[in-house]
DNA sequence: CCGCCCTTGTGAAAGGTTTCACAAACCAAG
DNA sequence: CTTGGTTTGTGAAACCTTTCACAAGGGCGG
């Protein structure tokens, strides 16, 4: 049991997450991997898989209960808690990022927000106070944040994201377009919305390289 | 060659892109595997791997030649052409796309925008007159958008994608955090940050876990 | 033209993930 | 208590991706 887990295996997992909460809300008590399996795509056999990595949760014959399964799974993925994260960049993206509920509603609150641009630094944005990136280190510090957001313009992004780092972040989301080598141990995620778009693309042109070499 | 391509490849082909591009830029003329694989974490066999599938580009013991791979990667990936996005949901996060300077850059124009909220509509931002989604299927027809951006609230995200898919779109790019199942061959990519950050959350929690037992 | 060095392109091996298929377990009903 | 219907947990098989390792090819200096 629980050996290395794979990216993809912990992608499911939050998708089952969301499901069963669905779920748990509206009062359902049991779920089979199979009802599991159908939101994400997933087969009810990967689900069974993907879970029994961790333990043993269902009941044969009768499924999971829901309750527990979301008890195990949030322990699992480290959701019983809530996080906080530090972004840097009040920029376009920022601003959406700092408005958006969807984050606080799923346990992860903005703590504090950094920007180089005198003009911004001091004003507030959405009830957070923007703070000049001298104070990163102390305010991180202070405040235990242990994410770091990175939404800054991609050539500053890597200095960003090591300043991060040596700030005490033990994770890091990036937004600019540019992969960043992970140091340290910390891990970064990033979200590449061209690479996603040139992804959709190359899907595109091949659909149409098929059918028009059948014409 | 080229049955079948893996999406983790045609990711990396972007990757490789770009980095192309900036040596072309630079006025490099030759660039090996190894060097190519450097930035997006890959190793030389890869690379060759990668590009094997779609041909012969290289030269032995010379490598590739920078100018050509650029053009046999953009024709490959479908970006020798630009593409036409129609964005729907002009709130935080389609404000901020709308803004984004870097899809024009690499070929990606958002060409309309559309909303239900009155307020909204008839209203510009960023120079594009936001339109009521009643217009959405003569509009899309008309300007031959080819990539449906879905910015809308989670809710109605599913039935948003579908009436894009129904106006004639060939792909999808949604920012709802919620699993949209491809219809009638429009391939549909998801940007959900949520899952990032419980990813991250995940890859802490682990490690938590690991040196926490050994002490 | 020759020989040396370098790098590609690619089968084969290794490594990883997903699917299959079934015994084991559980519940409910009789 | 036994039987039947259902669903889990899991080895084994199938499938897919990455890495290895090397023969084949190309350029260049002499
Ligand atoms: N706007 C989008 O929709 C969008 C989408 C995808 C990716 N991105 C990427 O996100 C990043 C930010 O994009 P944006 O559109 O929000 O840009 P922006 O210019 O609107 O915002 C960038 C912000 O970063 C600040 N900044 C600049 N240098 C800094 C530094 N060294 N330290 C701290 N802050 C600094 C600027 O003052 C500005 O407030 C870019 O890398 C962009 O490619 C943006
Ligand atoms: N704000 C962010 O940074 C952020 C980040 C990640 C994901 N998201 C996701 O992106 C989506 C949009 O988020 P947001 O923060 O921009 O929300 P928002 O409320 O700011 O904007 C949503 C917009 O969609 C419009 N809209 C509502 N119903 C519509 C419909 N049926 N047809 C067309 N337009 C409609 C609204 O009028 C509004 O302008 C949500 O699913 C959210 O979870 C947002």
């Amino acid at each position: 049991m629980s050996g290395r887990i794979s990216d993809s295996t912990v992608r499911r997992l939050s998708l089952y997450l969301r499901m069963l909460r669905d779920l748990e809300r509206a009062g359902v008590e049991f779920v089979s991997s199979s009802q599991l399996a159908e939101p994400s795509g997933a087969t009810s056999a990967q689900v069974r898989k993907d879970l029994s990595h961790f333990g043993s949760f269902g009941k044969r014959g009768r499924g999971y209960s829901v309750d527990g399964l979301v008890r195990a799974l949030e322990n699992i993925l480290g959701l019983s808690r809530s996080w906080r994260l530090a972004l840097v960049g009040v920029g376009k993206i920022g601003s959406a990022l700092l408005g958006y509920g969807g984050l606080a509603a799923r346990g992860f609150d903005v703590v504090a927000a950094f920007d180089v641009d005198e003009a911004k630094i001091g004003t507030r944005a959405h009830g957070l106070r923007i703070r000049p990136m001298r104070e990163l280190r102390p305010v991180i510090a202070e405040c235990g944040a242990e994410i770091g957001v990175v939404a800054t313009p991609t050539e500053v992004a890597a200095e960003v994201a090591a300043e991060l780092e040596r700030a005490g972040v033990g994770a890091i989301l990036n937004f600019a377009p540019i992969e960043l080598s992970e140091v340290n141990g910390v891990p970064i995620r990033t979200v590449d919305i061209v690479l996603e778009l040139e992804g959709l693309s190359y899907l595109m042109s091949e659909s149409g390289r098929r059918t028009g070499s059948d014409a």
